[in-house]
DNA sequence: GTCTATACCACGATAGAC
DNA sequence: GTCTATCGTGGTATAGAC
């Protein structure tokens, strides 16, 4: 699905996934409510009689979208945890990663943390609890059983450590940051370790890439 | 504009604000878009006319609210200001006054952080440009200029200090928290300002209510 | 599978009596 | 100021030809 969306050129797209890429565009540019069918229609070029052959309503559209990126952000995850030894090393791809996608899918970014999908999905769990965010707490936990991080209620160490990434994300996504979101991860990182790391001095045992001695 | 959502007794407000009171309580309920004036009719008592007669349009009762309640929290913050001395203890004001809100008023705080107003309000400006928040970021930039906050990106350790709490109150009014809000406070802001205060060791300098000798 | 034309309805907003 | 009744638009979704 992430690649379906970097995907430029959609006239090389089958009708189904232009109506999902167009879709995206418009629900994050004017938001769910402000997006007609018609709307969809005519930026896709696709009719609304093959929009309803492949989706069954325009919450059906939502919900395929929503659906596919909460995967494709779920695998994002788990090659991050595989790829990685240490809490500290997969807690900073996790940010370095979302940074990533925010540059090149903001609208995927949106959609996934800013959109309100109760209000247009009502049978779908609020995104917190949805695989990927579970999967980050995840790694917060395993960071305490083995001693990087500092033992705490894990709900609060997730906040610490991925909130004021996820901060100015939102920054970002609003148009608010001076400089590239990326330019800001060393910086947003050092903060974010520091305040769940265990031990006390600047970035501690884990604080640099290699461990000093 | 507080005290008023505060009010528990519909009945004894006048007409405008019975129309304020039960709009921000659909809104947030089941979002603007999925609001109809006729709602708003049934749930106030208070007819169309009447409505049409206070509020130039459906967009006109969101604005009063937002720019009340944007008002409200500007108060708040000018209240917290000058009633503490040192960044330290005004921003941990400013975490727990906004932990306070969400319990006492969990549609105030809704409507402020989590609506996309942009969708409904197109002149607004985003949130996180308006009067409390930048006065919550001005909180930050004065405590590195005093020496308590280490010097970097105002905007980033802004994120940092209040990223974590914002998450947590996210997660309340999603329902996900198993403890009062309120009880996560000491927690939250120990991670909080370790992120961003000077020296190393735990809560620092500052972080105890009396500084150390 | 793809399209056009259209049915149907809910909504925001107004008119006008009291 | 407050109300009821109603209008017109624009939206979702369907029917049915190709």
């Amino acid at each position: 699905m992430l690649t379906l969306i970097n995907n430029q050129d959609l006239s090389r797209l089958n009708r189904q996934e232009q109506i999902l890429v167009t879709s995206l565009r418009l629900f994050t540019e004017r938001g769910y409510f402000n997006t007609s069918i018609h709307d969809i229609q005519r930026e896709s070029k696709v009719s609304i009689g093959s929009i309803y052959h492949y989706f069954k309503n325009k919450e059906g559209i939502a919900r395929a979208l929503f659906t596919g990126l909460v995967a494709s952000m779920d695998e994002g995850m788990d090659r991050i945890d595989s790829q990685y030894a240490s809490a500290h090393d997969r807690c900073r791809a996790v940010l370095a990663w979302l940074m990533e996608l925010t540059r090149r899918s903001p609208a995927v970014m949106q959609f996934i943390l800013y959109a309100r999908h109760r209000e247009f999905l009502p049978d779908e769990k609020p995104i917190c609890s949805s695989g990927p965010f579970l999967k980050m707490k995840e790694m917060v936990k395993r960071g305490m059983d083995e001693g990087e991080i500092r033992r705490m209620d894990v709900t609060v160490a997730s906040a610490a450590l991925y909130g004021g990434a996820i901060r100015m994300i939102h920054l970002a996504l609003d148009g608010v940051l001076v400089r590239p979101l990326e330019s800001y991860l060393d910086d947003v990182w050092s903060c974010a370790w520091r305040s769940v790391a265990m031990g006390g001095e600047g970035e501690g045992r884990w604080g640099a890439e290699k461990a000093p001695a």
